[in-house]
RNA sequence: GGCCCGUUGGUCAAGCGGCUAAGACACCGCCCUUUCACGGCGGUAACGCGAGUUCGAUUCUCGCACGGGUCACCA
């Protein structure tokens, strides 16, 4: 067969060489070991949680090197598109730390080797497929409209489920077999009827043979080699995901593909076309699953439906992005929690990341994990920090919340803020805004209530009486030391131990010790029964709040 | 069903032929503390099973089991 003029039927418009392209897209001139990466996503909606990890494997495979990270998006399938889902990608990514040097940004696209949406890079697909139609190694299959429209509603993934699998794969090798047969007046006519054809690229490997391949977390994998003929291009000229990374990250020059383990199966066939086209393959990771743990106790894949599985969704709980990249390092590489904890002040950046820490089997996601993680990003931040994010964050999932913080200002905010932080070891009460927010509630009038009861066993009329003594003795002047020896005084009159060691070893004695003394004050200033520090309390909210609501309290009583 | 990948405590995981099998989270207990929390200390808890190689297997090989993935003109 004359494949040349066969290629010239397939595509009969004027194309640039593959040379000329090449030309376009020269070797990246990068200091030695440099990674170029990519995320590579298809816009069909949110990012979830389980892309953030090949993505940030991207980012600082690249950055840690010197290299480039981009983001290119592949839009090749316009069915499941989904408007506007790109920019929502960038933006959301963004969010968390990953900044693309190149490829699709908020600004639009940028960069020597665009363009970075597939859609707009039909005619580089064409000139590398005409080109292995004029070596023999591709060929066209012909469908009327008719049965496109039947492939375009199929429910492929129904279908296959109920499969006779063993005769099916007969028949459909017979039928690849079938479609390699055919004359060039059949494509004439074909093409003369205005028929479309899908490009199928001619398996050449052997499926009971192994072929070793090398994946950079998992080792060295024996895969078999691919008899299956690929799909190069759909039938609307669009090229299947197989042809677009085999010509796109040759093309912008990518040296790792770090990409989900679904992708293990056609790794052959993508292997095999870059050997087709004489190009030298990148170096793979593939990522396991990300795992979740159903009601019944068993793994259960993460799934769009999931607490924890849209980034959006830590956005509304108020996790801070930096918490959930730590936790994603800690996923990725277990040596990071200790690097953390003797590197508290660095920036996660500077953590060396190692590939090879990575682990090959799935991961579970722990929520448990992750707030443990927020508390200590948190607690590592600074008051005006933590103000300014918890404060953006509330204006937009708490705006009630955030007018009452107005009315106090700003300073009274980072004063609740500045409880137990700084130092070598600074308090974790509150890893997420959602939990800072409760914190703060008993400091603000609109928001004070009394939540909790007192503990069953607590005398009505001692706490009556205990809270009258305190109102009447209470200084706001006082240093803390004079305050505790004022509580302390309450409680011999009413029959409650001042010492704790005293106590402890003869309990009997007393009615309650000055602990529940304290509690008793608590509840009614806080109205929990649990707080900071009460005397930093009553200093924050001051003399007035204080005194006043503890008469309420004891009006109540 | 074929093929591929994976399997260390509840979870994330060190380990890479010889260890009392790290650490972190969670859980439990004790201590500190005016309570809770924070913090400190400690505890429960693991190499899926069966062969083989070896003086010796968590580590190497092979079966099996289990989990996951894949078998589209989707990515």
């Amino acid at each position: 067969m004359d494949y040349k003029y066969l290629a010239s039927l397939l595509f009969p418009q004027p194309l640039p060489s593959a040379d000329e392209i090449e030309a376009k897209y020269p070797p990246r001139s990068l200091p030695e070991g440099a990674a170029v990466t990519r995320f590579a996503p298809s816009p069909t909606g949110y990012v979830h949680f389980g892309g953030l990890f090949p993505t940030t494997v991207d980012e600082r495979l690249a950055h840690q090197s010197g290299g480039v990270c981009y983001l290119r998006i592949e839009d090749t399938d316009s069915r499941r598109e989904v408007k506007g889902a790109a920019e929502a990608l960038v933006k959301t990514l963004a969010h968390y730390g990953i900044k693309f040097d190149e490829g699709v940004t908020e600004t639009g696209e940028v960069g020597a080797y665009g363009p970075y949406t597939q859609s707009k890079r039909a005619k580089i697909y064409h000139v590398f497929a005409k080109r292995l139609v004029e070596e023999g190694r591709a060929y066209p299959v012909f469908s009327t409209d008719e049965e496109l429209e039947e492939i375009k509603t199929a429910d492929k993934k129904a279908e296959l489920k109920s499969v006779d699998w063993e005769a099916d794969a007969g028949a459909r090798r017979e039928a690849m077999l079938a479609r390699r047969n055919f004359t060039i007046e059949q494509v004439e006519q074909e093409l003369a009827a205005g028929h479309k054809f899908a490009l199928f690229a001619i398996a050449e490997g052997d499926g009971t043979r192994k072929r070793k391949v090398n994946d950079l977390v998992r080792g060295a994998l024996e895969l078999p080699e691919n008899d299956e003929d690929i799909v190069l291009l759909k039938s609307d000229g669009i090229p299947t995901y197989h042809f677009a990374h085999v010509v796109d990250d040759h093309l912008m020059r990518t040296t790792h593909v770090i990409r989900g383990e679904e992708w293990l199966p056609s790794l052959p066939k993508h292997l095999q076309l870059f050997s087709y086209m004489g190009w030298k393959p990148p170096k793979y990771i593939h990522i396991s699953q990300i795992m979740r743990l159903d009601e019944g106790g068993s793994k259960k894949k993460l799934s769009k439906r999931d607490m924890g599985a849209n980034l959006d969704d830590y956005s509304r709980l108020g996790y801070c992005p930096l918490a959930v990249t730590e936790y994603v390092m800690t996923l990725l590489n277990s040596n990071y929690e200790e690097w953390r904890a003797q590197n508290p002040d660095k920036p996660y950046t500077d953590f060396p990341f190692n590939v090879k820490k990575m682990s090959a089997s799935g991961c579970l996601f722990d929520l448990h994990k992750l707030d443990d993680v927020a508390k200590n990003v948190v607690s590592r931040m600074t008051a005006d920090d933590v103000y300014k994010q918890f404060y953006a964050w509330a204006k937009e999932y708490a705006p009630d919340f955030a007018s009452v913080v107005d009315t106090m200002g700003e300073d009274y905010a980072k004063s609740i803020i500045s409880i137990g932080r700084g130092g070598k070891k600074p308090r974790r009460d509150y890893g997420t805004w959602v939990e800072l927010q409760s914190f703060m509630k008993p400091f603000y009038d609109e928001t004070f209530q009394v939540e909790d009861d007192y503990p069953e066993n607590t005398d009505l009329h001692d706490i009556k009486s205990a809270l009258e003594m305190f109102a009447e003795t209470y200084d706001d002047g006082d240093d803390a030391g004079a305050w505790f020896e004022k509580i302390k005084a309450i409680c011999a009159p009413l029959g409650y131990c001042a010492d704790m060691k005293e106590y402890k070893s003869n309990a009997d004695a007393y009615r309650g010790s000055v602990a529940d003394i304290s509690m008793m004050i608590r509840v009614a200033v806080t109205g929990r029964l649990n707080s900071p520090d009460l005397y930093t309390v009553m200093h924050i909210i001051g003399a007035e709040r204080t005194l006043s609501r503890v008469s309420a309290m004891i009006n109540k009583l």
